[in-house]
DNA sequence: TAAAAGATTTAAGCATACTTAAATATTAAT
DNA sequence: ATTAATATTTAAGTATGCTTAAATCTTTTA
C-alpha cells in the first residue's frame, strides 16, 4: 500500500466524513497537489481494486474496504501526532507535518505499541478522535466552525484545523485550546469578524481563523 | 529521494565500509531481494545522477555525494533504533525492522529532534556508531568476528549483527552485550565452535552466532 | 586450454504515479 | 435557451522500479 494510495483514500475520507467537502476528482487533485488527470486515473485504478466507487463525472465514494484502510492511516497519523506532542517540544504544525510522513512507514505492530504506550488515547492534540484498531468513533455531529456560531451563546472548543503556523500561534497566545469554553459576543457579518470572550478577555477573530476552529454548544442552564 | 534509492545506497555503503563484502550488482540484488537486472538498472540510473560509479562488470562504488546520502539514511536508522529501544519494550530485532521503515519517512528536522532528545548518542543498541549530521566516525578498524579470534585472549564486544530473533535471545540470556568483556577459551575448528568465558561462565557458541559478534582486543597488561 | 558454470547485462515488458494537451461533459452566466 | 466558463475524462507520454528471458561476459572446473 503506497503512500500515494494511502493519501488518496485518506483525503477522500476526510473530505467526506469530517469536513463535508465534495469529493470530486478535481478537489482531491487540488488537495494532493497533483493533476486532475492523475486523480481520475488513480480513482479508476483504486476502483478496480474495490477501494472506492468511480463513476464518470460523479464524486468519489470509498468502499467499506477503502474506508477501513483510510481509517488505519488516520489512526497512525493521529497516534504519531499525539506521541510527538507529548514527547518532544514540537508545535502543532510540526507534529502534523512529521506525522504526514511517518503514517506511511508505520507497521500495524508499531501503531499498537504507540497506542498502548500512550495509554489508548481518544483524541489527538488537534482535537481529532483517534480511531481504534477496528473503526472510528464518529466526530461530534453538532459541531460547527466558530464563524457560523450564534451571538450570545456559549461553546466549547473541540477541534483546531490548519496548515498555518500563525493560526496555531494565535490560538496559543489567546488560550484557544481544545476543551476551553468561550462565549460568542458578536458576529460582525460585514467584516466577517467574530468577537468572543475567553478567560475574561474579549478578542476578535477574522474569518480565516474562525473557520478553523470547531466548537460545540455548551448545554444551557 | 525514494526508499528504493535510499536502500540501494545504504546497502552498498554497509557492504563496502562496514562489512568488507563485495558490492557487485548480484550481491546488492540479493540483499535487497530484487532481480539482478533491477540492480544493474538502478546502478546505471544512480550513476547518471552521480550517486555512484557504474562500470560494466565492476563492483559498484559510491561517489562522495552517494556516500553522504547513505550516511544520512544510516544515521536516521540508528537514531530510530536508539530511540525505540529506550522508549518502548521492544527487542533488538523489532527496533531494527521498524527503523528500516521509519528511516525513509524522517525529515532532517525530525532526525535532529531525535538526536538532541537522545542527547547526541554515539552508538545505537547494536553497537553501531551513529553518524553525526556531517559524517561518520569510522568503525573500529581492529575489530573482528568472534569466530576468528585467538584462544587465551580477552576481547570486548562491540557489535551485534543479525536478523535472527534467536540470536538476540541467546545473547540476552548469556549477557552477550555491547561493552561486556569476554575471554576466548578455545576455538574448536573442526566443529566450528568458540568457547568463551563471560561473567564467570563458560559457554560454547556455534559459528552461525559467533560470526555475528564483533569484538575488539582488550589491551594487554 | 576448453568447457561448464555462474554472474552480469541487455531487451522487452509490466505496474504505478505522475505529466500535458485535446476532447468531452457539466455548470454558470447571460 | 444559448453561450461561456469550468471541470472531467481520454490520450499519449515520461520516470521509476521492478519482472523474465536471452545474450554476453567472467570465473571456475576439469
Amino acid at each position: 500500500m503506497s503512500a500515494s494510495t494511502e493519501n488518496f483514500l485518506k483525503t477522500i475520507y476526510c473530505f467526506q466524513k469530517l469536513e463535508a467537502r465534495d469529493t470530486k476528482p478535481g478537489s482531491i487533485a487540488k488537495a494532493l497537489g497533483i493533476s486532475n488527470a492523475a486523480a481520475t486515473d488513480m480513482a479508476r485504478k483504486l476502483s478496480e481494486k474495490d477501494l472506492l466507487e468511480y463513476r464518470k463525472y460523479q464524486a468519489l465514494q470509498l468502499t467499506p474496504k477503502g474506508e477501513s484502510l483510510a481509517l488505519q492511516v488516520i489512526r497512525k497519523h493521529r497516534l504519531w501526532e499525539t506521541f510527538l506532542y507529548r514527547t518532544f517540544d514540537m508545535s502543532l504544525l510540526e507534529i502534523h507535518n512529521e506525522a504526514e510522513l511517518l503514517e506511511h512507514a508505520t507497521s500495524d505492530r508499531m501503531a499498537e505499541i504507540l497506542w498502548n504506550y500512550l495509554e489508548k488515547p481518544s483524541f489527538d492534540p488537534h482535537g481529532d478522535p483517534i480511531p481504534n484498531v477496528y473503526g472510528f468513533v464518529d466526530f461530534e455531529k453538532d459541531s460547527k466552525v466558530l464563524f457560523k456560531t450564534e451571538e450570545d451563546r456559549e461553546y466549547r472548543i473541540i477541534r483546531l484545523v490548519s496548515n498555518d503556523e500563525e493560526f496555531y500561534s494565535f490560538c496559543c497566545d489567546n488560550k484557544i485550546e481544545i476543551g476551553n469554553e468561550i462565549k460568542v459576543v458578536k458576529q460582525y457579518s460585514k467584516n466577517q469578524l467574530t468577537e468572543i470572550s475567553i478567560h475574561g478577555r474579549q478578542i476578535v477573530i477574522p474569518k480565516e481563523f474562525s473557520n478553523n476552529i470547531y466548537v460545540t454548544k455548551v448545554n444551557e442552564q
